[in-house]
DNA sequence: ACCCAGGCGATTG
DNA sequence: CAATCGCATGGG
């Protein structure tokens, strides 16, 4: 099946599975296959026209929401395109989108990124998906659906630990267990502003303790990618580096002081999380995560160097 | 061998 | 509050 952007509607596939927010993607032979709520999905983009094909037939309004084209993404742009730098963000990967990704597996991939790096969380995200998954075949090949919050809540410990997840296994047990035994708590975090989600997983409140494994930085991706809070402004080491590099001016320099010679894999202590984000979130306005995405992805294809 | 990666949690002062 | 530290894993 296929369909085409209509005019005026900027999208690339390419920008948008490339650039780090993903980890179930791969491209062979020109086509990007990916496995999506228990959908295999291939799809490629030739200029405004976009094929795929998937496992369950899935329709066009299905991909036109996971990949947000009812964002209008020439306003946000204009909106966060507000310095040179930005600008040269934006035009090193024109087209990219954020993606809306399915809460549950988001929620887990996150909390399996920290401490590490793409090629590891992938590999991670797979080996849970071949040992908790269903298996699907498609055009010959073999894939894993992403489990389910049981699947993962009473698993076999063996298995579990066999997917590499080093120190982060308790965190998506007991997230596990959380989420099955509060049905209504990954729905309710959708209806809430993004302040009051973000301290729910990240800080906790009256009505429970924070997520294990979820800080704040988790906690923002997981927001941004699959709760629509587009404000959220995650805060890595490589946007960190953006962010000491060529927005200092926006902070008071005591601060500008401390976290640049935090340097390296230091952590950002939760207050220090917030003016960071904070600050970023005011400058970029309500479009910040999509900022964040353009800098992210611009830092880590040597934008800085 | 050493350093780094889409950080978090626990412990101390 | 703040500053440290350990945490598993895999790749360069």
């Amino acid at each position: 099946m296929e369909f085409e952007l209509p005019i005026g509607v900027i999208f690339n596939l390419d920008h948008t599975l490339n650039c780090g927010q993903l980890f179930r993607w791969y491209k062979k032979k020109g086509w990007w296959y990916g496995v999506v709520e228990g959908s295999v999905i291939k799809v490629k983009q030739v200029d405004r026209k976009l094929t795929f094909k998937s496992s369950t037939n899935i329709d066009q309004s299905f991909l036109k929401n996971y990949f947000r084209l009812d964002d209008n993404l020439s306003d946000i742009l204009s909106t966060i395109n507000l310095d040179p730098f930005m600008n040269k963000a934006i035009n090193h990967s024109t087209g990219l989108r954020l993606v809306r990704q399915p809460v549950w597996e988001c929620l887990i991939s996150y909390i399996c990124s920290s401490f590490s790096n793409i090629r590891t969380i992938k590999k991670r995200i797979a080996k849970i998906s071949m040992e908790f998954g269903k298996r699907i075949i498609f055009e010959g090949d073999e894939y894993y659906s992403f489990p389910g919050p049981d699947d993962l809540a009473n698993s076999d410990i063996k298995k579990l630990m066999n997917c590499s997840l080093g120190f982060r296994i308790d965190s998506v047990r007991s997230v596990s267990q959380k989420i099955v035994s509060d049905k209504t708590f990954l729905d309710s975090l959708m209806k809430m502003t993004y302040e009051k989600a973000w301290d729910t997983l990240a800080i906790g409140n009256e009505s429970g303790k924070p997520l294990r494994g979820v800080g704040p930085k988790v906690a923002d991706c997981f927001l941004l990618f699959s709760l629509d809070k587009l404000e959220a402004f995650p805060t890595d080491v490589w946007v960190k580096r953006v962010v000491s590099s060529k927005y200092s001016h926006l902070f008071h320099g005591g601060f500008n002081r401390k976290f640049s010679t935090n340097s390296g894999s230091n952590t950002l202590s939760t207050i220090d999380y917030k003016i960071i984000s904070k600050t970023m979130r005011n400058y970029f306005g309500e479009y910040a995560g999509y900022a964040q995405e353009y800098l992210y992805f611009y830092a880590r294809d040597g934008g800085l160097i």
